[in-house]
DNA sequence: GATGGGGCTTGCCATCGTGGCAAGGTCAAT
DNA sequence: ATTGACCTTGCCACGATGGCAAGCCCCATC
């Protein structure tokens, strides 16, 4: 089967099909006498594999990983939960981040009367010469702790 | 005052710098004698609100408009805020993102006992023939939206 | 059989924000 | 004067994806 075939039955685009191919993420494809690409069933399987990893989140290099648990019979099923595990911890460390900045902004743009004069408390958190962003308090005196940037 | 104390006390690399005079987000610095860059602390201002802006997750072209309200004196506060809320909504999308893949993993590694055998709903959650991901059972009856994740 | 259109091939460029390296000039202290 | 830290420019790299171009292949229709 040619490559845009494959690709409409993975959900893998054709460009990304190559790519995986070319660093080695997957094996380079059978070809045709055309010198066309050409896939099976096992390999549409495969990108479908590789389609849901991405969905998931993980990088190209962690889906490498997952593709030798999923190929190694003998490894324990510990082993792949603890991928994962470790997966969702970044993730929602990335969540959290997202969060801090959600709150930062929703605590500035609750400051800001938003009518048409111009001065605006948003603008003045991200110019004052202070330390992190906002010494204002939040919508609700909930307080949030601004560790570190990075 | 040279690039590197510049980028010492605003919080953004010399290379950051110069990438962003390059791209046009700040002007082209002021020589000194030297050829070396020369900074002044209004310089360095602009540099410690577009470090900040960069923390709450605008992307530098973002920050060029940022910027551009920044100096218009005559814009009005409501125009910021609705940057600003646009800006939350974007977030708050990624998140609400993120968190569907976590709900997905952690659904997944919920059924996975985690023990010294290879079978393991995980792999087996990305590998199987059927639509997105799981059909199994979140781990509690909470019902989520899963709007979209392409 | 020829022609056209769509699919395939490779290769290169761009994105976005950041880091690294190299070859050379400058400055300040010893 | 030498040394070491800093600066300059320019190029390459990442990660994952898209786009474009030149050229070949395949199939259907005339």
């Amino acid at each position: 089967m040619n490559i845009g075939r494959a690709a409409k039955i993975s959900g893998v685009s054709p460009k990304m099909i190559r790519y995986y191919e070319q660093t080695g993420l997957i094996p380079k494809a059978a070809r045709q006498d055309s010198g066309y690409r050409d896939y099976d069933d096992a390999d549409v399987h495969r990108l479908r594999f590789i389609r849901r990893a991405r969905d998931l989140g993980f990088t190209v290099e962690q889906i490498g990983e997952l593709l030798g648990l999923w190929s190694d019979r003998s490894r324990a099923s510990a082993d792949v939960k603890a991928f994962a595990l470790g997966h969702i911890d970044r993730l929602k460390k990335k969540v959290a981040e997202i969060e801090a900045m959600v709150r930062t902004l929703e605590t500035l743009a609750d400051h800001c009367h938003g009518d048409d004069r111009p001065d605006c408390p948003i603008i003045e958190g991200l110019a004052e010469e202070g330390g992190a962003t906002p010494h204002l308090e939040p919508r609700q005196p909930r307080r949030f702790g601004r560790s570190g940037g990075q």
